[in-house]
RNA sequence: UCCUCCUUAGCUCAGUUGGUUAGAGCAUCUGACUGUUAAUCAGAGGGUCGCUGGUUCAAGUCCAGCAGGGGGAG
């Protein structure tokens, strides 16, 4: 894995560049689309491709361990041949269902005990179990198991759920020098920053994954529920210790607003569920602010679901059709619903990436972030 | 013509031996959603209990008549 930086805004800390993965370069600012269970729900391939210009796409460990079953993903030669994706791909670690699936595990040193919401069986993830799996997916980018707190969270229970996660940490590593990727590409293993919204835990975490000197570092355990101004932060004091030559992976956020204001403080990859999961409950994103399509304000409105989008959907349907879609349950509104906001986002980070390149982001973003705020 | 059953929210229906402010599901409207347990969740609005009388301290509930509808007999 390579990362060439290509550009730095002078206005703030946002930079763009290229990750060379095992399966292609991406650029950099990019969201990446969470597609859980070997599928970004309601969108084909083809369409994340070549409509929405995705460049990674999320899969989860924990979900696809459960089904179908690392078995199966080995048999099928890994997760990108199984799904037909053939682009660059991250699974999460499992670490977040620490966090939102807290009333069916339990942690101890050795791992977390899972019981599967699917069938009550239960599973231990180990930081050595989670390496395995991700193998056998065949991930570009792996993550590194670690423990995702709540919010709020006391600080001496974000300290303890810290250092295990360093020790966390160790073990993955020596896990990922014990073992060989198993498809013919590289893969790479990217260690996650924790410490809840304790800044001196914070500090202590961005050190320690500095240390290590992975591919990429990520920063964890944000976008669960604290003010923005303390996500920010955080942030912000992690960017400033992780290494600049590498990619900063900021999990799980975010709004459009979010995503802007961490480019502006050095993060260079996110993701979140948020553009797919609202998209399917009626909420669309444009530069103009969000609507959502449910309202009854849109029912005689035929004009284009966005006139400024860049998807096919955007001038294809009209906005009264969507509301009538989704009102009527049909998945087809879901999926263009998806679409649209994948391409959004996406047209965010790159039009993030071409501000950086010409030098005036900060200036941009503190006169766009306003207005994608907005509520229409 | 007679017998019988039914009529409660936009729709389909609960509603105890008469007893606080008549409920549910769906629909409608409005929110929420941040490394997906989420095609999910939450809240709100909406009723002259077919109509008219009667019995009773008190009637969606009991009685009578009428109207509309279902079924049966002739």
């Amino acid at each position: 894995m390579r990362f060439d930086l290509t550009a730095q805004d002078p206005g703030s800390k946002a930079r763009a560049g290229v990750l060379h993965t095992g399966h292609g370069p991406v650029q950099t600012p990019l969201f990446m689309p969470v597609g859980t269970v070997g599928t970004v729900k309601g969108v084909f391939p083809h369409h994340l491709k070549e409509d929405t210009h995705a460049g990674i796409v999320l899969g989860n460990t924990y979900h696809l361990y459960l089904r179908p079953g690392t078995d199966v993903l080995n048999e099928a030669g890994g997760l990108h041949k199984f799904m037909g994706w053939d682009g660059p791909m991250l699974t999460d670690s499992g670490g977040f269902q620490v966090y939102s699936l807290e009333d069916r595990r339990k942690i101890r040193e050795e791992g977390v005990t899972f019981q599967s919401h699917i069938d009550g069986s239960k599973h231990l993830f180990s930081p050595e179990s989670v390496v395995d799996i991700q193998r056998n997916i065949g991930a570009d980018i792996v993550m590194a198991f670690d423990e995702c707190t709540p919010y709020p969270c006391p600080e001496s229970y974000a300290r303890d759920a810290m250092h295990r996660t360093h020790r966390w940490l160790d073990r993955c590593l020596a896990r990922w020098k014990e073992t060989q990727p198993l498809y013919g590409y590289d893969q790479a293993l990217f260690p996650i920053v924790q410490g809840s919204v304790y800044p001196d835990l914070r500090k202590e975490s961005a050190d320690v994954v500095a240390e290590k000197g992975a591919w990429g570092n990520a920063i964890g355990g944000l976008s669960v529920g604290e003010p923005h101004d303390e996500m920010y932060a955080m942030c912000e004091l992690v960017c400033d210790r992780l290494p600049a030559d590498r990619p900063r992976y900021l999990m799980g956020v975010g709004t459009p607003a979010n995503i802007l204001e961490n480019i502006a403080l050095g993060v260079d990859l996110f993701d979140c569920v948020m553009p797919t999961r609202n998209a399917r409950n009626g909420q669309i994103f444009t530069w103009e602010g969000t609507l959502n399509l449910r309202n009854a304000k849109w029912a005689h409105d035929f004009t284009p679901l966005d006139p400024a989008g860049t998807s096919f959907v955007d001038q294809s349907f009209t906005r009264a059709y969507l509301r009538h879609l989704i009102h009527a349950d049909e998945s087809l509104g879901k999926q263009i619903a998806t679409l649209h906001n994948l391409r959004f986002y996406l047209e965010l980070v790159e039009t993030a990436r071409q501000k950086i390149t010409e030098g005036t982001f900060a200036a941009w973003k503190n006169q766009v972030v306003p207005k994608l705020q907005q509520r229409l």
